[in-house]
DNA sequence: ACTACTGTACCGTCTGGACGGTACATATTC
DNA sequence: GAATATGTACCGTCCAGACGGTACAGTAGT
């Protein structure tokens, strides 16, 4: 009856926020434990490899992923407003799984790699789907992922997400 | 009368090379000495320490950011044009230098972040002056940074640029 | 008794950095 | 013009600490 975080959901948790905010270099396994206040033995009790984390890491995005694009699919704003509404909310649970798997991506992983591209191709599917138009379905992402790289690297630029609506507005959405 | 690269150069385009295709974890000294055919010994007669080599690539930085924003002013195409063509050629110089900045930002470097802060405003500037359309302005640097984002992490789809390209069309330009 | 850990000790390897040495070109002094 | 410095551009080796991973003995709750 409690909703208190297993270990292991913990040691994802603290995997994620390093690498998030201080980059592949930070995440460490004797890191990961501290920050989850457990011990290096704990984390390697659940995960016997930094590969298994890594892989831990990637079921937890397309897990989030396969649910944002069923919330993508039926938002009252229609994909595209949301879309870029959630690529700028860095907070979310989902945006520090995607931003996460983008760092360890960089180090040459390839299954992070390709469930990166996995979620990329779903997004942009129910982007077209909806409105029938590649290039403004490309466009939007393209502007999805510029909000996230400007969030990524620190800077954040409040006027940017109401710049890509604004522009969207003009484009007849 | 030689176009010989120096071995301080060599030594810097190894580790921009090591940071862009595989990441800060795999660019530490050694492999920078080896990858330019140098030694340890000999890096750090150059560098003496880890942040001298990079702050060595700041200013290198700096320095092709200085030279890009005066050809973007005065690019036939025009700014916008020559900022999106250019945000997908990761193969010259300057992109080079600007996706190893972003991956040593990553790692909480704030002069990294500093510089590469003061890269984008000076682009988003060259933007705003010759459309005079801020909105405008940050769509299309916004979309040059998608372009990265996709670049850097192995996820290249030729269409992406068209479609940027298409979209600035049907706003006018 | 089983699961879910903690804690400690350890291994082999890699890391940033210090350091001493080498080769050679260019002054400086006599 | 020979001898002696001085500076530049490296190489190779060493070190303390951190790294991923192993092993295992112990503990607390169910």
């Amino acid at each position: 009856m409690t909703a208190e975080r297993s270990t292991r959901d913990r040691l994802l948790d603290s995997f994620e926020t390093l690498l998030v905010s201080d980059g592949s270099r930070a995440a460490t396994l004797e890191a990961v434990a501290a920050h989850a206040g457990a011990s290096k033995g704990g984390l390697l009790y659940h995960f016997h490899t930094k590969d298994e984390l890594i892989g831990a890491m990637l079921d937890r995005l397309r897990d989030h992923a396969a649910a944002d694009v069923e919330r993508m699919r039926v938002a009252p704003e229609g994909p595209a407003a949301y879309y870029l509404n959630t690529s700028v909310d860095s907070g979310s649970d989902f945006d520090r799984a995607l931003i996460a798997t983008a760092r360890i991506a960089q180090e040459n992983v390839d299954a992070a790699s390709e469930t990166l591209d996995a979620v990329r191709a779903d997004w942009l599917a129910v982007l077209f789907e909806h409105l029938n138009d590649r290039p403004l379905a490309q466009a939007i992402q393209l502007m999805g992922d510029g909000l996230y790289f400007n969030d990524t690297t620190g800077n954040q630029d409040p006027q940017a997400l109401t710049s890509a609506h604004e522009i969207l507005k003009r484009l007849g959405l």
